[in-house]
RNA sequence: GGCCUCGUGGCGGAGUGGCUACGCAGAGGACUGCAAAUCCUUGCACCCCGGUUCGAUUCCGGGCGAGGCCUCCA
């Protein structure tokens, strides 16, 4: 079977058919960093990591461009910087290292390209210039706006009728603008404000340009798949697709509109006020990067997500179980069990692909042993097992192993010796340190980290 | 007010017009000096009311309930 995607743009999953097989092209929109990404944050990171791996098995890793933009002039980034009393340059620089380094953490390949704002204003600029001398922008008042009236199909992706979102409007009109619905493209900036030299003077691109013109700059002016979180949809997708087509008078931006669910903690909105916001940085101290991972999979991308305790003990459970068993075969990219491939081909079922996984790992036994190859190969697929059984067993917390190792094997001294008092002492010793033991038949004990 | 999701067993979570996944937890068993871990077996469900149908959890209509977007937001 194909691989089946879900279009924001129709409301249906369709068959994907790349506009050209040799250069599959994926945008998605990526983080401001003016601070730590939060759990909600990982979602699509670690959604569209997994739809990158599938395409890459697909048509081929070489074939495959994977385009996640990094905002780096923001207000919110102004003022962050003014805030902490450092420069721009520090704050994106120091917040920039953070999310990468949680997206490796979580296991993300690393996209064929990472574009900054900053560094492509000149393609912002010529951009607008199209749009000015195609009519769809005019200047106003030191701005440059977008003239929504003036695309007619804007509102196709949110199907928004323009009427009504124009008498829904909750927000205060700026004077300057001809319409209700007009958004900025260029801004002025003040003196301490970043800035760059313009036709319309020193100023800063609005958000929703940069999209526009980094997926043109890399991706062209039609390309395949666009994603992002199903916030995005209204305003900012929808803004990205009246810029680009107007400036390039096509129909479509991007083929494919594919937008990830909400997450929630504990059954409640993620706030700070709540006291339940939770960075990416922060969970790595508890969990491995494996598990948020197999934690987020477990959901169907589009559904909402409940970010639990709970969930995430269990998803630590099943990876400690599988762990021993994976570590034990190569993955091989020729290997994968069809009903997993199929799983993902349709529309990323990832519990279902995961439920496929789980009857692997039933039925590897040394009689089956092509079994655990596919359990291996298919967990390597979506960014599993990519750990040594030592690291993976050690867990995130330090612990000196040679100790640890000392310890059991008096254990297994007084063992034989049916000692079984200074036995139960020393295992409770270990237990205390955090380590849980697990005795094989044959007499030899392993260990891991207990939760 | 407009637009859009969703409602499955104790919990998580797929899917299907009839043969009722899967995981966790629970129960029973094997193993063990006793445990833990592991393995085997197993109970438990499809929000309500109509309609279509031989038959609906699955399709259609209505209701109730939960959530999201419409302002920065993944």
């Amino acid at each position: 079977m194909a691989l089946q995607l879900y279009n924001t743009l129709t409301r249906r999953k369709e068959e994907f058919t790349p506009i050209d097989r040799r250069n599959v092209r994926m945008y998605v929109c990526g983080p401001t960093i003016y601070d730590y990404a939060h759990i909600g944050n990982a979602r699509p990171l670690i959604v569209f990591d997994v739809l990158f791996r599938l395409l890459r098995q697909i048509y081929g890793a070489e074939r495959v461009a994977y385009v996640r933009n990094i905002t780096d002039v923001d207000d919110k980034i102004n003022a962050r910087a003014a805030e902490r009393g450092i420069s721009i340059r520090q704050l994106t620089e120091e917040t920039n290292a953070i999310f990468q380094a949680d997206a490796k953490a979580l296991g993300c390949l690393e996209p064929t390209a990472q574009p900054r704002a900053t560094e492509h204003v000149p393609a912002m600029i010529a951009m607008v210039e199209r749009l000015i001398a195609s009519g769809h922008a005019y200047r106003a008042d030191g701005h440059v706006l977008f003239d929504v009236p003036s695309m007619p199909d804007y509102g196709r992706l949110s199907k928004r009728p323009l009427d009504e979102m124009i008498a829904g409007a909750r927000v205060e009109v700026a004077p300057y603008k001809k319409g209700a619905m007009d958004f900025v493209l260029w801004k002025p900036s003040s003196p301490d404000e970043p800035g760059w030299e313009s036709p319309w003077g020193r100023g800063r691109p609005g958000w929703h340009l940069e999209c526009s013109a980094m997926s043109w700059q890399y991706l062209g002016e039609i390309f395949d798949i666009h994603g992002g979180g199903i916030d995005l949809v209204f305003p900012h997708h929808e803004n990205e697709i009246a810029q680009t087509c107007s400036a390039f008078h096509h129909e479509v931006m991007a083929n494919y509109w594919v937008h990830n669910g909400f997450l929630q903690v504990e059954g409640e909105k993620m706030s700070k006020s709540l006291g339940n916001f939770v960075t990416i940085h922060e969970a790595l101290v508890d969990w491995p990067g494996e598990v948020l991972r197999l934690n987020m999979l477990k959901t169907q991308y589009r559904q909402p997500i409940d970010w639990t305790l709970a969930g995430l003990r269990e998803s630590q459970r099943e990876l400690d179980r599988w762990y021993p068993l994976a570590k034990q075969f190569v993955a091989s990219p020729a290997m994968l069990a069809p009903d997993f491939v199929a799983a993902l081909e349709d529309d990323l079922n990832t519990p279902d692909a995961i439920t496929a996984l789980r009857r692997l790992y039933r039925e590897t036994s040394e009689e089956v042993a092509f079994a655990g190859t596919r359990f291996a190969s298919c967990g390597h697929l979506i960014g599993l097992f990519e750990k040594d059984l030592a690291d993976w067993e050690g867990g995130p917390i330090p612990i000196d192993k040679e100790h640890v190792q000392s310890l059991i094997e008096a254990r297994l001294t007084a063992r034989a010796a049916k000692d079984w008092a200074l036995s139960d002492r020393i295992r409770d010793e270990l237990g205390a340190m955090g380590i849980a033991l697990k005795d094989n038949k044959d007499g030899t004990t392993s260990w891991e980290v207990k939760r």
